[in-house]
DNA sequence: GGTGCAGTTCACGCGGTCTTGAACTATATG
DNA sequence: CATATAGTTCAAGACCGCGTGAACTGCACC
């Protein structure tokens, strides 16, 4: 996360900034996926993860490495472990066409499970470790002697107020995947299976 | 944001992890502002602004920027920028002490606000950026010819997706001002304000 | 077995961010 | 005015994550 907030803002600029020189990537399709790495960079992943999801959904019919490769201008290594990461979230599907022999790549249409799969992850990784240290240190300060009062209280306050921002997150995460699951689910239907099991 | 996903996992550890040594900050003052620390960044800001921000939070008297130098060693310039960038936002007040002539920093109850504020920032400046550079690959998208409507209809797909997300987050935003403002405001009496005047 | 290609792993280097520390400004004090 | 202390700014450097590219594995086909 960079610097997204007000700092040195110009935000009347936004030229439409040609994204790097992509393989063959049609101008609008080179648009759409950059804009999907930067949602999803801005969501704290790699860009390159959002570019190759963006660019499999955007194709419809599974992908391989190669082409991957070759369309975002990305290497051999990275295409790899960039793969590897969004299969393991199941955003993406590895995929064998019948009478070939390499991997191909199909986008899950759910990029929302990726938001909030790993929103999810963070969560579980952080606040609830958060909240551990929380009380942690409220046991220290009850140990220790002699504190003053209402300094214990800003202890507790503090963590009342993790819990409720938890609190909060949950609900969202909850309702994001709700309400944009339901989108989704009147469109998976159509290009999508079809492309998977044709060729 | 960084590597709190599953990578290289080894979530049983959380080991209380000593903080770096502090000037002189209780062990549990010292945890708990860590704490802070950790959910700023998470947030994506800086972890030392949360560092401060719990410090002074925590203190619940205002403090010298020399004081907050102490306290957590940093640097003077460094401390500088961070509360210039904390009284932006708002969540600390810069005080003058009646017969003194430094500035002291008092930290305001709501962190939500620096939360909900930046993240409407982010959206502001960002989801309608999106927004913008979907619709642009669209309009190109159908001004070339001979597309297969198919994948028209993906990148509309994405154009929803996009705004259904944006619409999770508006109403992310509002419920946890809502939920955490609410919670606080049966707080803010006490400590803070009576510390403010005194001295 | 050998050749070639798909796929994985990993040490290194680039690029970007954050912090430092020194130079500088501002303001009070003798 | 000289001196000291609070506060700001900024270039230089530390630091860290990411992607690269080369070495390696695995597998198919000859």
């Amino acid at each position: 996360m960079k610097g997204y907030l007000w700092t040195g803002g110009d935000p009347g600029s936004h030229k439409p900034v040609a994204p790097p020189e992509h393989g063959r990537l049609a101008p609008w399709e080179a648009i759409a996926v950059e804009a999907v790495g930067n949602v999803i960079e801005f969501w704290g992943f790699k860009r390159n993860q959002g570019r190759v999801w963006g660019l499999l959904y955007l194709r419809g019919e599974p992908l391989t490495a190669g082409e991957i490769e070759r369309e975002l201008d990305l290497s051999k290594g990275g295409v790899s472990m960039l793969l590897r990461d969004l299969e393991h979230w199941g955003v993406i599907q590895r995929v064998r066409v019948p009478q070939d022999t390499v991997w191909r790549y199909a986008a899950e249409t759910d990029l929302v499970r990726m938001v909030t799969h790993v929103v999810e992850e963070r969560e579980a990784a952080f606040v609830t470790r958060i909240r551990a240290d929380l009380s942690e240190a409220r046991r220290l300060a009850e140990a220790t002697g002699g504190l003053p009062p209402e300094r214990l209280r800003r202890l507790e306050r503090m963590a009342v107020l993790a819990e409720h921002v938890e609190r909060a997150l949950r609900l969202f995460i909850k309702t994001s995947r709700l309400d944009v699951g339901g989108v989704l689910g009147a469109f998976r239907d159509g290009a999508l299976a079809r492309s998977k099991g044709e060729r």
